[in-house]
RNA sequence: GCCCGAGUGGCGGAACGGUAGACGCAGCGGAUUCAAAAUCCGUCGCCGCAAGGCAUGCGAGUUCGAGUCUCGCCUCGGGCACCA
């Protein structure tokens, strides 16, 4: 071979890599363990330009720490269930399972020629019975322990394609794929007891420090802790049962401007009314219609309606104020009653001033006096104000300070007590599809809802189903539903929902441990590989998958699935950024833009060009996607440049967090690097000098490499670790050293480049003499004595501006510095005569003159 | 509205409070070549012939010294959002 040719080393290490079966993961007891694992994929068809840098960090961490030591878990599988298997039978025919498994084996011959360093022997998909088996395994385990129940819950409700849909999938109050407007319906789902974890869940961020500090800050405003008082109101002339209103407050210290109060449509209290009144029935069934996507309840007015029932203030028996029905309150926070304080609350203040209601204020700015306001007086919590009609504290204090003392005076008075709520809901996990994992639960027209027995588990999804009608096709199917009831034995019917997709994600990571078991877990296994040391994903799973995971954890350790040490499934989390690429567009004839791909266009220094010579115009950086063409096929740059270059292209440049911009340009820029380390290898014996001088400045630059890399590997700042990479193959490049000095420094520069480029490192390590596999070798480690240097060059500071340097010997004392110093020409010339008020050295770093 | 984060050359980006712009891309000049490709050498923040001056979004401050720390703005990005 007379020249670096990918398409032929490739292949070759790849084999060489499986033959020696260098990743296969071992459970050996002698060695500390590293499991590092990336966000499994979705097999939407072909893989993305986006997996290839996921899966490359990952692999940059596992083949690292492989050659460090460890025993490495670097598992691959497929997170499989979902809707777009439906939708594809819904639109081109086939079936689900048919569609998936192709695009699985389709995206795993994709990912081969990127030779990863994965344990192949532990895939498996998410669809598969053998894995969602194991999943109903647990949830019977969870609905045992009591953490999973059922209720009626107000859903998005699609009435074309007849399923919920969650809240992002409704766009503007329309269902995302059919376009028909959502409905507000009851149904009875699963839910999970998650928000029973809320404060857990919260607390135990504190101590996830190798997580992104901004996921762990999006997490605890997801669960979203507050604390305030919870009381109830005596109520006068509500139905029976209803002597008392619950509500909810973070602001107790506002009770004195409380002006009215205010229930749920869905309360219990608006229900009783609904039963009896028209007026109100019509009231509530009006809020039902409106939405609960977000768009629809920025819209919403705010309306109200007086139920004529009275409550008295806690804090004054004679003072009385009126119940409404309000559209904006919530049933499922707090108590779903609130208490409205106009004075400091904007939308009660609004509230107040559409039904004409007082407007007391509690508290005016420091010094103030009280005058009618024209808006919602809020200051910060931290602000201090004057309290006009506070209670039980000192006149002026902060908001803060005012909570505390109302909520200890209350409970003191006997006016309810202090709680703490989460915004964090249960999660519902009934999803009406097919393409799912069948909740294994039986419904007994006399024994109610029935766990399935384990043993009859799994629950299979039938494979003769029909998507020619929209809605489940399990409630259609003839004969699947039917069963019989396990606990009394008579003719039941099976649960036809299906969980939520993100169940499946919730465990995969355990299941790893020991894919084939017959129980979930094993509890060897997962005591020796968990939990995962190094989890890498895009930002977008910051809250639901990484939330999910987190309560699913402590779940299964719950029922004996995970040891206590794994209830926090990812030690150190990883977002990384996306792959970018500008975009191209002309005009089309109705003068809306028509977008090319980038093989379509021709790029120039100067603009862009399609093949018929037209310009193209040149758009924004953007994230590819399909609609915008912007997207480039990783099978095309594998077969161009081969996987090394994209390796390498996608860690170099932007740090790993952030996105990075994939250019035609810097992709043959990166090969024609490759190829050159390639070809200072293949020439050392023609290359090589004499000069022994030279060969301890190589090998001194060699050993500050070793320590650049390592540290930007292990910190994660790969861009840094392939900029030293760059720099020292330009020392190399450029010395005369010895061919002994060059092959060993070849050897080691081919091991620091392996985790990035593993089959040009293999290469490069043969072509130089290396034994065996770099895959196998011994991570290198830098030699003190080569990092030592004898002389530091020190620049000298004239009033804080560089004016000159000096070299000295490494540990010459201060004072010898500062003579130096003075004594240097360019210094006296600045200095002009004035006298140094100040010299500082800093020992190996600087100096500076002061005058 | 609430909560975060980020602003550095033409571009991506480096920089324990200590020489701002490592490394890469693009550009420019040159060598080699009949020519090109490939390769190699040099140059490359702005103004200036130079000496030098100005430069890390803007304005203050702390410090011998600030891209980095503090305060106040501006712009962009992200997350949450009828949460009582």
């Amino acid at each position: 071979m007379s020249r670096y040719d990918p398409a032929e080393i490739e292949p070759k290490w790849q084999k060489a890599w499986d033959a020696a079966g260098c990743f296969t993961a071992r459970h050996d007891p002698a060695r500390p363990k590293y499991y590092v694992l990336e966000m499994f994929p979705y097999p939407s068809g072909r893989i993305h330009i986006g997996h290839v840098r996921n899966y490359t960090m990952g692999d940059v961490v596992a083949r690292y720490k492989s050659s460090c030591g460890f025993s490495v878990l670097h598992p691959m599988g497929w997170d499989a269930f979902g809707m777009p298997a439906e939708n594809a039978a819904m639109e081109r025919g086939g079936h689900p399972k048919d569609w998936t498994y192709g695009n699985i084996a389709v995206m795993r011959d994709q990912m081969k020629p990127l030779g990863l360093s994965i344990d192949w022997s532990r895939e498996f998909a998410t669809c598969d019975p053998e894995y969602y088996g194991q999943q109903q395994s647990m949830f019977l385990d969870f609905l045992e322990k009591g953490l999973v129940y059922r209720k009626a819950a107000v859903v998005n409700w699609d009435p074309v394609d007849m399923t919920v849909l969650a809240n992002e999938q409704v766009i503007d109050g329309k269902g995302w794929r059919s376009g028909a407007a959502v409905e507000r319906r009851e149904l009875t789902q699963w839910f999970f007891r998650i928000s029973d974890f809320a404060g857990e869940l919260l607390e135990a961020l504190d101590r996830l420090e190798n997580w992104p500090e901004k996921v762990r800050l999006m997490q605890a405003n997801w669960i979203g802790k507050s604390r305030g008082l919870q009381f109830a109101f005596e109520t006068a002339g509500a139905p029976e049962g209803f002597d008392r209103l619950e509500v909810y407050t973070t602001r107790p210290d506002t009770l004195m401007g409380a002006s009215f109060a205010a229930i749920s449509p869905d309360h219990p209290l608006a229900k009783a009314l609904e039963a009896k009144d028209a007026a109100v029935a019509a009231f509530v069934a009006e809020c039902r219609r409106v939405g609960t996507s977000e768009e629809a309840l920025e819209k919403a007015e705010k309306r109200g309606m007086d139920t004529g029932i009275r409550v008295r203030h806690p804090l004054d028996p004679a003072w009385e104020l009126p119940v409404y029905i309000a559209n904006f309150i919530l049933m499922d926070y707090g108590t779903g009653a609130i208490f409205g304080c106009p004075a400091h609350d904007q939308r009660d203040f609004d509230f107040a001033r559409k039904y004409g209601l007082p407007i007391p204020p509690v508290f005016v700015a420091e010094g103030a006096a009280e005058a009618p306001l024209a808006e919602a007086f809020v200051p910060m919590k931290s602000e201090r104000v004057r309290y006009v009609r506070g209670f039980a504290g000192p006149e002026v204090q902060t908001g803060e300070e005012a909570v505390d003392t109302a909520i200890a005076a209350c409970e003191a008075k006997g006016i309810g007590r202090g709680v703490t709520n989460y915004r964090l809901r249960d999660w519902g996990i009934s999803r009406q599809r097919y393409w799912g994992c069948p909740i294994p639960v039986v419904h007994c027209a006399r024994c109610g809802v029935v766990p399935e027995r384990k043993e009859n588990l799994p629950v299979r999804l039938p494979d003769d189903v029909s998507f020619d009608q929209p809605g489940n096709p399990l409630d259609r199917h003839p004969t699947w539903r039917d069963c019989v009831c396990p606990a009394c034995g008579a003719p039941a019917r099976r649960e036809t929902d299906t969980m939520d997709t993100f169940v499946d994600s919730s465990w995969y990571y355990a299941r790893f441990t020991a894919p084939r078991a017959a129980t979930p877990t094993v509890a060897e296994d997962v005591d020796y590989w968990m939990n995962v040391d190094q989890y890498i994903g895009g930002i977008e799973h910051a809250i639901l998958h990484l939330l999910y995971s987190r309560f699913f954890a402590r779940a299964m350790h719950l029922c004996g699935h995970l040891p206590a040490k794994a209830i926090e499934p990812f030690g150190a989390l990883f977002t990384q950024g996306m792959v970018t690429h500008e975009t191209y567009s002309t005009r089309g004839a109705d003068g809306r833009p028509v977008w090319h791909t980038p093989e379509e266009v021709t790029r120039t220094a100067e603009g862009a060009t399609l093949a018929d010579g037209r310009a193209v115009e040149i758009g924004p950086v953007i994230k590819m996607s399909k609609s915008k063409k912007n997207v480039v096929d990783p099978m095309d740059i594998i077969a161009r440049y081969g996987a090394d270059t994209a390796r390498w292209f996608v860690m170099s440049d932007s740090p790993p967090e952030r996105d990075v911009e994939w250019t035609a340009a810097g992709a043959d820029a990166t090969q024609k690097h490759l190829a050159r380390v390639w070809r200072l290898a293949a020439e050392i014996d023609q290359r090589g000098g004499t000069d022994t001088t030279q060969d301890e400045t190589l090998l001194k630059a060699l050993h500050r490499t070793i320590v650049d890399v390592t540290a930007g590997i292990e910190g994660f700042a790969f861009n840094k670790a392939v900029a030293k990479l760059y720099e020292f193959t330009n020392t190399f490049a450029k010395s005369d050293a010895s061919a002994a000095a060059k092959r060993l420094a070849m050897r080691v520069l081919a091991q620091l480049m392996s985790p990035m480029v593993p089959h040009l490192a293999e290469e490069v390590w043969s072509l130089t003499g290396g034994e065996g596999l770099v895959a196998e070798a011994r991570w290198p480690v830098a030699d003190p004595a080569m990092l030592a240097e004898d002389s530091v060059t020190l620049p000298i500071q004239i009033n804080g501006k560089r004016r000159a340097e000096i070299t000295v010997a490494k540990d010459l004392p201060a004072a010898e510095v500062e003579r130096m110093v003075l004594a240097d020409e360019a210094v006296i010339r600045f200095l002009a005569g004035q006298p140094v008020r100040k010299l500082i050295v800093v020992p190996g770093r600087i100096v500076n003159v002061v005058v």
